[in-house]
DNA sequence: GCTACCCCCTATAGCGGCTAGAGCTTCAAG
DNA sequence: CTTGAAGCTCTAGCCGCTATAGGGGGTAGC
């Protein structure tokens, strides 16, 4: 019973986002007032919620696509929410340790700064030459 | 005095990415053959090197426009690149917090699946309802 | 010389996940 | 009945690439 504004308000989710996720499907096109305003009820909060949450944990849109649908199967086994679950959970290991080695180069470098003139910098020197930093990258590849 | 796909392998950047650098002019127009091919030196080599590592180190392109034009001036202060490694060193470290109250928020919804229907899941009625999960997020914000 | 083949070229469109803007209509309060 | 906030659609843009289509260049063997 409520207009996108308040539901934006109400999930933490901004207006053009919420438009977003009905154009691409991940929430149902809502009903229209006479004038074509979208109408929400309690089920569209709780859905956007559900979205909102599993997107601050890092799940990807298709993959919160697969959870609501399990959502909306309540008799189903949830082995394959769990498995979503395990999925992001390795994502987000593999993340945090990816990180750690930036931290702990970037710390390096900028503790071997000699706060002299660039010719001597050694976060450029480093930067331009790989094998000075003592190990090994990994190309990018999430978000997040 | 190499073609791109030489340079792609030296380097390990692949050749589109190449071209998108020198597109948006990370990268000088490289000069070309007779036939038109792009023509690369050691001097294009150690350049691509430098965004390549920095990309790894997680800076946005961006920054590293700043950072090459830095080391193309080797008398200015390294103070502005030394100040560039500390704010990615902090965007780092905000990141590895986050991801690393997502892990435990995961770790603990997997903990909790019954491995039943979808009706008693934990996974997804943490998901549904924000309250459950027992702290506070943020909106996404960063890459990486 | 000629062919076969790989490499290179440009240009355009697409990815994820939104965000911003223009220019209009609808609704609720006063 | 008027005003102004809040809604609407549509299009384009963000980052950092990646993919595809449809062509031309360069070289090694015959």
């Amino acid at each position: 019973m409520s207009t996108i504004g308040k539901l934006s308000a109400a999930a933490g989710v901004k207006i053009p986002t919420i438009r977003y996720y009905e154009q691409i499907g991940l929430l149902p096109e809502a009903p229209r007032s006479e004038g074509g305003q979208r109408i929400y009820d309690h089920k569209a909060l709780n859905r956007l919620r559900f979205i909102r949450h599993s997107r601050e944990l890092g799940f990807p849109l298709e993959a919160i696509r697969d959870l609501l649908d399990l959502a909306d199967q309540p008799q189903s086994s949830c082995a394959a929410a769990d498995g979503a679950a395990k999925a992001q959970l390795a994502a987000v290991k593999t993340r945090i340790l990816r990180l750690k080695a930036l931290e702990a180069e970037l710390e390096r470098m900028i503790a071997d700064c000699a706060h002299g003139v660039v010719a001597d910098c050694r976060v450029i020197e480093v930067l331009g030459d790989h094998s000075l930093c003592g190990h090994e990258h990994h190309p990018q590849t999430g978000t997040l």
